[in-house]
DNA sequence: AAAATTTACGCAAACGTTTGATTATTCAGG
DNA sequence: CCTGAATAATCAAACGTTTGCGTAAATTTT
């Protein structure tokens, strides 16, 4: 029973006609009789023929596969982000190739190389941290892959990309604040070299100064990130001389290591200070804090609009051959506020 | 520039030799003269030839690809499972093709198909909650493409699986605890139906009976791991006519929701009453409540296990065409508990 | 009834690579 | 100078499909 799989051509011998015959009964070509179209489909079923796809993917020079490399799947930003594209490429008839950077610029390149020779169709890609060059990102150009970027995008202005405009929910943040009446707001940003950094920055001043509140620096503090770096900067504003009554921090992880901090301080919780945040953890009841509000950045739809993106160009790609029209997609998906305990 | 991709015809009609020669001169054949090899290898280099890999997938009938299913991404078991799986790939230059069910029968088998339309040398998964029928994956073997499941595996005797073995990490738990002096041991189990409900009521006996002691079977209640189940379990325990002293929860989740129930009824965690999970989550101190040990699984390594099993039985295929050997691999891993608070 | 058109199908090339069989070249030994 | 072996390269088929082009038979138009 072992059969090798049948193909166009053993079904050509059994019923004595071209395997082009087949080929184009099967695809319910209008030049081919009814009579043998029938025959065909039918011996088809009987035989169980599937098509073998690599020899298509050969001869279309195709592969209906999109490669998605993200950084790590362990966070769930991108395990959604994923979902996102997968749901899409599917409904599309493409399958996901995937590679986890983990945040290392070699593994980064190696993933391209692969995903290279295994000719994907086109390329979902959110870089590592630390990719400061784009070069093995150029190669794909050459090779005429598409290429779209998301959330973490290189720093060039001829890419597509979709990203998270954090501008949006910041303001909304802040404005959620001071509706409650906050008039202190401390904000501890990231790091200073990344943009999502200056984002936040830029919300809380746009927001201030629409409010026609004045803007005081001092209440904009850095943290690396460590745990450690986080004490410190909720330090610097809790002894505030202004009494700081709300703190928005720069992810989940940095809002938890600043409310254990303040906990410690004898500091209530979303009473004596408000926190919000920017969603990165999964809202799990489980945590042993909740911030009041946390900023989304819906890395779900954010991987469906980057895998309708690069859907369209490959379409692009198809209908105008070689011609590499300079036109750069970007979407900004805008981030919004959620807030947790509506009767807070 | 936008040159098409040089093939190995273009190289040997620069060159004036055959196509045969390029090809036997790429791979170091012994049988090609030195200089041409050299010339052949240079102007490769210089035209930046690659390969097409989909000629050679289509040629070689083979794709170098591994298809991976599982249920959720989202879940940190799996995103470790996927890492392990990845890495073992790529070390043997193949690529991962990824889908996640969402613990949808349909989807898995939409997945299934997918993925043997993708023609993938072979597939690792991990079925869902809701699979309680295989032909879907019974079509591959028609296909003779090889299936390893790992962790989630049907219940049948003719596959290949690596798995996890819950007896000696629930036998460490025991233990560990009853080392600490704890005799009244209880334990919120799973659904009824599940394996893995019965291994650990399984080890727990073990380990008791080992130590001589006797089982009271009253001490184990089940949880349909709904919140308000596992508070109902708690509740069972706690007001056991013997003072339970110590819990094993069937996995993290459950526990967290126990060990919340506990802490309303003013019992202190991990000082009045003991607690033991089997981990699920990833550790994090961010979490509210922590168990005092965790039996950890071990996803990352199952992965590996799983991707190494897979590449083996590739190679046998490859070894003894047509020879459906009727042997079927298993590997058990074990569990092992891993005691977070030393000093505890 | 011949010419034009339509219908239904076959031929063969092409996609890029690998590989078994074959041929041409070189060279040693007799 | 011939034989036989080693060396170096070529030929051609094959993998399974799709598709432009050609063409015989059937049908319609004059």
């Amino acid at each position: 029973m072992a059969d090798k799989q049948p193909t166009i051509k053993e079904i050509a011998k059994r019923l004595n006609i071209s395997v082009s015959t087949v080929s184009r009964a099967l695809h319910n070509h209008p030049s081919i009789g009814l009579r043998t179209k029938t025959r065909v489909q039918q011996l088809a079923k009987e035989l169980n023929y599937e098509p073998n796809q690599t020899a298509i993917f050969f001869q279309q020079r195709k592969t209906f596969t999109l490669g998605v490399i993200l950084p790590k799947l362990a966070e769930s930003f991108f395990s959604s982000a994923i979902s996102g594209i997968e749901e899409v490429a599917n409904k599309n008839n493409y399958t996901v190739l995937m590679g986890q950077s983990h945040d290392d610029v070699e593994r980064e390149k190696q993933i391209v190389n692969a995903m290279k020779k295994h000719r994907v169709d086109g390329l979902i890609v959110s870089i590592s941290k630390n990719t400061e060059t784009y070069e093995h990102f150029e190669s794909l150009k050459n090779a005429n892959i598409p290429v779209v970027f998301f959330d973490r995008i290189p720093n060039t202005y001829d890419i597509h990309y979709v990203a998270c405009n954090m501008l949006s929910g910041t303001i909304q943040a802040i404005n959620y604040l001071l509706k409650k009446g906050h008039r202190v707001i401390g904000m501890i940003n990231g790091p200073e070299n990344l943009v999502a950094t200056a984002d936040r920055k830029e919300g809380y001043i746009q927001a201030m100064l629409k409010n026609r509140l004045k803007f005081d620096p001092s209440l904009i503090v850095n943290s690396d990130l460590s745990a450690e770096s986080t004490y410190e900067a909720t330090q610097k504003l809790l002894s505030h001389k202004r009494k700081v009554t709300a703190i928005v921090a720069f992810n989940d992880y940095v809002a938890m290591d600043a409310m254990h901090y303040a906990q410690q301080k004898k500091v209530r919780i979303n009473k004596d200070v408000w926190f919000v945040s920017y969603a990165n953890l999964p809202l799990t009841t489980y945590l042993k804090y909740q911030p009041a509000a946390s900023v989304e950045q819906f890395p779900y739809i954010q991987g469906q609009k980057a895998t309708q993106m690069l859907l369209e160009l490959l379409n692009k790609k198809e209908e105008n051959e070689e011609k590499t029209d300079p036109i750069h997609y970007k979407i900004i998906v805008d981030s919004k506020l959620v807030i947790y305990d509506e009767n807070a």
